[in-house]
DNA sequence: CACCAGGCAAGTA
DNA sequence: TACTTGCATGGT
């Protein structure tokens, strides 16, 4: 991957643009799987920095453990989340992810990961608050398995592009990054968070600053 | 001051 | 099916 060499796969080439644009992302920051796990829901719609500050107050607090967290009334869990906003919300969803692992993987989250990718993401995706791109998130980067991770990032910098039609949908366009792409967990984790990345320099919904992006002309071979 | 950030669910028509 | 709205803090 990222010879230098331009690839005759158009997504491909993309990455290699990317890679040699920003380098490695070194993603997911997190220190462990339920790290990880909470930080997938607490970034819906959020900024990662309070993010950050959500996880620090659990750390501070010394509750990030399954069977802490397991066990905490949902409004104690919502004041330590609460800088990641939307935190009553996201402390209820917490709750039920926790319940489901409680309930189908004996309480232990690397059963779900031990699972196959379609039955724990399907278990997943049951859980209220948690959609296809947390469930995906999860799925990658906590579980390391290949599921290539949709956001509004990525709809946004390829239909700009012209890569992908603007109207398409979470699968449709996940399928078409599926059916491009080696089957490679390492591939996709640097993927997507290289997508963020250029999103986030270039592809802002209010400042598009198309000069000088690195993926200008990578339509043409 | 307005706008946005690594979504999702529920309600409406 | 296709919109719209609530959820909410914190940075620019």
């Amino acid at each position: 991957m990222g010879t230098g060499e331009e690839n005759s796969n158009l997504f491909l080439r993309v990455f290699d643009r990317l890679s040699a644009h920003y380098g490695p992302q070194n993603w997911w920051p997190g220190e462990s799987n339920l790290e990880i796990m909470v930080g997938a829901v607490l970034t819906q719609n959020t900024n990662w920095i309070n993010v950050e500050k959500a996880i620090a107050n659990l750390k501070k607090g010394d509750q990030l453990s399954f069977s802490c967290l397991q066990s905490m009334p949902v409004k104690e869990l919502a004041e330590y989340i609460r800088p990641a906003g939307y935190y009553n919300i996201k402390a209820q969803r917490l709750k039920n992810l926790f319940q489901m692992i409680a309930d189908k993987y004996e309480g232990e989250i690397s059963f779900l990961f031990e699972d196959s990718l379609d039955g724990s993401r399907e278990n997943l995706l049951r859980v209220k608050g948690v959609g296809p791109e947390t469930a995906d998130a999860i799925l990658l980067y906590a579980a390391k398995k290949p599921a290539f991770v949709i956001d509004t990032y990525t709809h946004r910098v390829f239909s700009r592009h012209q890569l992908v039609e603007e109207d398409t949908d979470y699968y449709s366009l996940q399928q078409e990054f599926l059916d491009s792409l080696p089957e490679d967990v390492s591939l996709f984790n640097e993927f997507h968070a290289l997508i963020v990345a250029v999103a986030k320099e270039f592809c802002k919904k209010k400042k598009p600053r198309c000069s000088n992006c690195p993926l200008q002309r990578v339509e043409e071979k």
